[in-house]
DNA sequence: TATTGTTATACTCTATAACTATA
DNA sequence: TATAGTTATAGAGTATAACAATA
């Protein structure tokens, strides 16, 4: 059986480096919290966070019907008319009417919707990798190993 | 001299386990993002954003004047009027004036309001937890010796 | 009739501009 | 005059309700 502290643990503490799944878990929150704080902050592009969200969607689920993209993005259908509307405008989604079913529109992402993406991916990935390059050997081998468990942790497939 | 990858790397390939920063960079961009997003999920309030957020700022950064909060949040002081507000209606937040300067205004939490960010942490902390325990000895072993290594990363002190 | 998406309308959030109280 | 904060007002963003087109 595991102890439960009964004093609170100092997240920062690292020379402890307990493996106490408790300490472990309140480490991660703020790290893991303040780590993809400071990459958003990296990411900005001139969208509100609706339409990223949206566009990011329809790059990863293809072209998407309008139902189903709010279904995807958890809004309410008339916030995805005027999303995509705007998205649309912006030349970032193209859409396109169902030839079979006239009541469907299918939207997808335009080389330009793509391209705002993978911009701004790699200015993240630029900040990060700068970041890295900072440490020492040891570190990044240490942070390498770790990966894929924090892919576990969310359910996704190892390899 | 690193080599610089031609070809995109799948960054849920983890039977590479690159140590090279690009890679490492792109994958944990990926998985922080990620595990950010379902922390943030499991920590439902009912407040806000900007209240949670400004909520957040008041215990950490002790009795604030609303100015001061205005610049941490990022926000008008016009926006900070309306959230301290609302915050002090729930109950969440004191105000006070500075018996020295009477323009000016004090806000820190009450403990109703510490009492509502402990409670969602802690459910955070539990999901993680319960997370953590379904991983092997191993996993939390590699997990808990690079969270020095996420904070070295926004710039924290180790230890 | 049921379904897909749009339009009408209202509410929340946040901003700028104008104002009040105090220094 | 300058500063701290509030009030007035306007512009996004999103929701529910009512509607139009299609199945």
């Amino acid at each position: 059986m595991e102890t439960v502290p009964t004093t609170p643990v100092n997240p920062f503490d690292t020379a402890v480096r307990s493996t106490d799944v408790a300490d472990i878990a309140a480490h991660l929150r703020v790290s893991a919290t303040r780590l993809a704080r400071v990459l958003r902050s990296q990411g900005d592009t001139g969208l509100s966070p609706s339409q990223i969200s949206a566009l990011t969607s329809i790059e990863r689920h293809g072209p998407l019907t309008l139902g189903a993209l709010a279904d995807h993005e958890r809004v309410a259908p008339p916030s995805v008319t005027k999303v995509v509307g705007k998205l649309e405008e912006l030349g970032l989604v193209q859409r396109r009417g169902d030839l079979a079913d006239r009541r469907v529109a299918r939207v997808t992402v335009t080389p330009a919707g793509a391209a705002l993406l993978a911009e701004v991916r790699q200015r993240k990935d630029v900040w990060l990798a700068t970041r890295l390059g900072s440490l020492d050997e040891d570190q990044r081998t240490r942070l390498a190993a770790a990966l894929d468990v924090l892919d576990a942790l969310t359910g996704q497939d190892p390899a």
